[in-house]
DNA sequence: TTACCTTTGACAATATTAGTCAACACATAA
DNA sequence: TTATGTGTTGACTAATATTGTCAAAGGTAA
């Protein structure tokens, strides 16, 4: 399982980034972005988008995991948390349907 | 669609606890039980599960609501809400497997 | 040394959430 | 009428969580 951060991190060497170039790019702290790398602080969606677009990469795999850890954190050992996913996922695609 | 909240007012009103009453009893101001049953905030499980006992209900499906509430809440508008919870899901079945 | 790199922790600022309280409107009974 | 009980509302404070800032440390390489 490889988590946002860590998927941030390998795009960012790939592209040739220091973690200073990297987070100048964006406009936030450089330990900021280091501590998101390694899972330590929690990504905020406009900054998965805006890293993405840095490193020229599509980001819709990783805004589905980005959100996917949201929704996880949410859960962490809830015993009935596999249930409350499958209650969500049919509401959710209840909602689509009378939606459009 | 019934939501939690909704849920607690029936079961309140079967079990013939006014608003005070119950609020009295699991020791909450009545304006948040108020506003928690008509959804203008958000329970915490905690209280669920306190009000779940006061009316002598079983928990089970009111947590799963509560936390299939508070998942959806997360995903709201997100355009790959249902992508998400698709690999949450995956992630937290894998995860259980490999616990026990 | 100098110049980078990343990590760390302490701290401040900000935002979010939770709790308190008084008052309101409505209904009903005395 | 007055009194009592119902639920709702909004303003306010308090508590907590999240974010941002900064300086310093340790590592590596020229």
């Amino acid at each position: 399982m490889s988590t946002v951060g860590l998927q941030l991190r390998e795009l960012r060497e790939k592209a040739g980034f220091s973690l200073r170039k990297a987070a100048v790019a964006i406009d936030i702290d450089v330990a900021i972005l280091s501590k998101m790398e390694r899972g330590e602080r929690k990504f905020s969606k406009e900054l998965v988008l805006k890293l993405a677009e840095l490193y020229k990469t599509n980001s819709d795999r990783l805004v589905i995991d980005y959100l996917s850890e949201k929704v996880l954190y949410e859960l962490e050992d809830e015993e009935f948390g596999l249930e409350a996913l499958k209650v969500a996922e049919k509401q959710l695609k209840y909602k689509k349907q009378n939606e459009q």
